[in-house]
DNA sequence: ACGTTGACCTAGAAAATCTAGGCCAACAAT
DNA sequence: ATTGTTGGCCTAGATTTTCTAGGTCAACGT
């Protein structure tokens, strides 16, 4: 990801709740490709963060066969993961104004 | 911080470059009182960062002794650092940019 | 028959931050 | 004089996240 670190998680559950069930390698394409390439997340990172996410129920995984006749494992948001989606929206949006300040703030404030 | 990791030395390096020379509990405290509270750095992240940040060059140390009669290490910005800074400050940017394109992005994007 | 692509997986390394302490000097209070 | 508190710095080890660098297997094209 070579960016900021505790991101991947919001990014998944936001991707899921816009985009509907998608598989990990429709994931990572899609995220790459909405950032215009600035958010290149590599499978060995998503891959033990979908597990991590499916194992704290906020993602539902099913077996299914992708557009291109390969098997591949569809991820789908969870009602917990709904709601763990808007507390990590708030924590970014927080994260963002904070460090905001920080660069805002001159000598005379 | 209990928010995003990999912003501690851009925060750092900005707020010397905002605040000049400062020494290490202050820039707990300025970090802490301009963000309103929200980004909490523990001692135990800030001083091993700091020692990360001298070793590379982009900070520099003077011993001194603070407004309240203690001993305290006081740090300044470097040249290196400096330039650092500008890079940390696009690489910040880009990161909530791209972060920002998956948030707006609907179903019909 | 063989190479390529799609899709998934994992072990171990690397890096950042936090937890939970400890140290010592200055100062205040008794 | 002693004790407690505060200011300021420090570190070892744990935890967490992400990346590196592999590997597997089936579908498809040639």
């Amino acid at each position: 990801m070579k960016v900021v670190q505790g991101t991947l998680d919001y990014l998944v559950l936001k991707t899921l709740s816009v985009e509907g069930v998608k598989h990990g390698f429709e994931i990572l394409e899609w995220i790459l490709a909405t950032t215009d390439g600035a958010l290149e997340i590599e499978e060995g990172s998503l891959y033990p963060a979908l597990h991590r996410m499916e194992k704290r129920g906020l993602i539902e995984a099913t077996w299914g066969v992708s557009p291109k006749g390969r098997r591949a494992k569809y991820y789908g948001l969870s009602a917990l993961g709904e709601r763990e989606l808007v507390a990590e929206e708030k924590r970014w949006a927080s994260c963002v104004e904070a460090v905001g300040k920080i660069a805002v703030a001159g000598p005379g404030s």
